[in-house]
DNA sequence: TTGAAAGCGCTAACAG
DNA sequence: CTGTTAGCGCTTTCAA
């Protein structure tokens, strides 16, 4: 009874389709009304056999099966998403996929949703917020059950649509940054303001009070920027410390690294700062390197310390100081947030605040300044 | 007579549609009916403004403009799809994007087909087959119009899926691999083999005479194995050359380069071999800062050299050598080669081989021997 | 436990 | 230049 195994060529007419006028086109796979005529039932049995196979006979059950497994049947997503109106796909929106931080971020999210079911379809910007209002519309044209987008600085027609989305019910969450008075959108991340005055805290109370932020030359990278300032705030808020600002050159983050030591030197060759806080890990590798090759110590000279906790940190000297973001579990709370928002809900169904934890991992290049450093600090007694 | 701008809410029944029955959901979202409503035409002129502009009398053609602005009409792309057979959509499969020798391939690919108004879709498999058997599966099921994979290794059910979507006529595209012989699929990269090989003559002719290769310890590297049974191959094959294989340990590719070289030391510290090559730059990387660390002069005493031209080789010493592939360059190719089988292509319409060509970018980790390093080759007079 | 009917939003002929 | 007709492959009531 079951017929020729040939997938797109049904023997007979399909019972359930206007017999008269031929399919049109057939994209050569397989269809449910395929399957359902070499079985002979529907292509509604068969659709509800894929969806809840307990509802349907243990018999038809086993030769839908069959049928499926011989002519290589592969669901049609696109009529699925048509008849449903869910997607079963959350898009999300990355600065870049070079970035070993958002890969992380991404890896985390495809974890999360893909063991439930759920497609991951991703779009990065390049850091261009034109380009992320082009990508925001882009994905939206797909449907998406939710979408995750970098940061909370968005072009105001790109603002437009995720606000036209979310009314229309569609989950969208900010990754990557968080503020305590609550956006328009869900956030999960955590808040740059903080980080930069920890890192700034943490060089002064290690004693180094000239201190120099080094930012990205990525003028979109607004999380660095917004790092950049609190730690100049907090640190000239400190009696006795100068803090000064330096934006890297663009291009090769090492080399730009390297730039920003040279342009600390004075004219004897000796650097004018005790510590430099750099915008990212790259950077901070490039300076150490730099000082490397001019003879500088670290820390003994200057303290250096970056972000982001990429493995060369702990390769190089006595290691650079970092802050390690929570890249993997932003992805993850962010998917854990889109389920639970989507009725998906597992265990640990409570909705938290989207905030998650950075650490500082203190390393050899900001070690504790020796006393003497800093003589004129301590009351003269 | 242009009706109320609010998206979904068309003011009178669509004269178009069923009017017994209400549309039984709407997504929130403005549709060609909505705005062939609000113009007083059918839907399919408004289709055709979005499609064939040219075709549509100016004055209907500013009105329609003026409703899709108004309403934020957004199309659906899943119906689109659907009705046309056609996708826009281009599924590329790599192993991971978190390494940055992928994601420039990803750049060169998107850049080249979002100009002509494609989507990418994109995932990832962990370098592992199976995991790349299921998200050729999931990509599969949304109907893209071409494919790109990576590499010629797959489990013979991946296999089985990219031969019958290439049967039934859509492209599919190996990336990042090339044999001379024509594979079952296009194919869109460089050969290995001769890269392995190269890597050997270049160490060999600067005098090297004691060699290692060092693989990834990540199992599903095909190419990287490929590199190095060509790179013992060739350098065993040279007169009083010696050679052989160790595999890096699995995990941060940094400390298993440092691992490699302690691996080479022979009871007293000092380095058995006088050339290192490794299956990638962190390899080289890690490699040349445990020499560092020891006091192992690169290249008088070692000669490194690494594969992928990550930018930290040239900072590191007098520069680590290594081989540039063309990573960006398979991105653009590769599209160019869909585009091609498309229909899209543009001038330069030929179908080219898909080989594209990687250079050896020789630096100070391999300097040449002086020739006292190597004096029993020579003859005694 | 299965089927019939209707329709998701759009495109593709073919008329007019 | 515009409309009519007929689906794309699947899901969803509602009946049987």
């Amino acid at each position: 009874m079951p017929p020729r195994d040939m997938p797109p060529a049904p023997a007979a007419p399909p019972a359930d389709s206007p017999a008269t006028a031929p399919r049109r086109r057939t994209h050569g796979r397989s269809t449910l009304q395929h399957i359902a005529d070499a079985v002979g039932v529907t292509k509604v049995t068969v659709s509800r056999y894929l969806r809840e196979p307990h509802r349907v006979a243990p018999a038809t059950a086993e030769r839908i099966a069959r049928a499926l497994a011989e002519q290589g049947y592969m669901p049609n997503r696109q009529a699925g998403m048509l008849a449903s109106g869910r997607s079963r796909v959350v898009a999300a929106i990355v600065p870049s996929l070079a970035n070993s931080v958002f890969a992380d971020t991404v890896q985390g999210l495809a974890e999360g949703l893909q063991s439930r079911g759920y497609e991951l379809l991703l779009a990065a910007t390049g850091y261009s917020p034109t380009r992320e209002e082009q990508q925001i519309r882009a994905v939206l044209g797909w449907s998406p059950d939710a979408l995750a987008v970098t940061g909370r600085q968005h072009t105001d027609a790109a603002r437009a649509l995720l606000q036209a989305a979310a009314n229309a019910g569609t989950p969208i969450i900010e990754m990557w940054d968080w503020q305590p008075r609550a956006t328009a959108f869900a956030q999960v991340g955590f808040n740059h303001a903080e980080v930069g005055r920890a890192m700034a805290r943490h060089l002064t109370r290690a004693g180094y009070r000239a201190l120099a932020y080094v930012d990205t030359g990525v003028a979109a990278d607004f999380r660095a920027h917004e790092r950049g300032k609190a730690f100049l705030g907090a640190a000239r808020a400190v009696a006795g410390v100068q803090a000064q600002l330096l934006t890297a050159t663009a291009g090769d983050a090492f080399e730009a690294g390297r730039e920003a030591v040279t342009r600390l030197l004075d004219s004897r060759g000796r650097i004018q700062v005790d510590a430099i806080a750099f915008a990212n890990d790259h950077l901070a590798c490039g300076a150490y390197l730099e000082a490397e090759r001019r003879g500088i110590a670290v820390p003994a000279q200057v303290a250096l310390m970056g972000f982001g906790d990429f493995p060369l940190t702990r390769q190089l000297g006595a290691g650079i100081t970092s802050v390690r973001p929570p890249r993997y579990e932003i992805g993850r709370e962010t998917a854990a947030m889109i389920l639970r928002r989507l009725g998906e809900a597992g265990e640990g169904a409570e909705e938290g605040t989207g905030a998650v934890a950075w650490t500082l991992m203190e390393r050899g290049s900001t070690a504790p300044r020796r006393v003497a450093a800093v003589p004129r600090l301590r009351p003269a007694g």
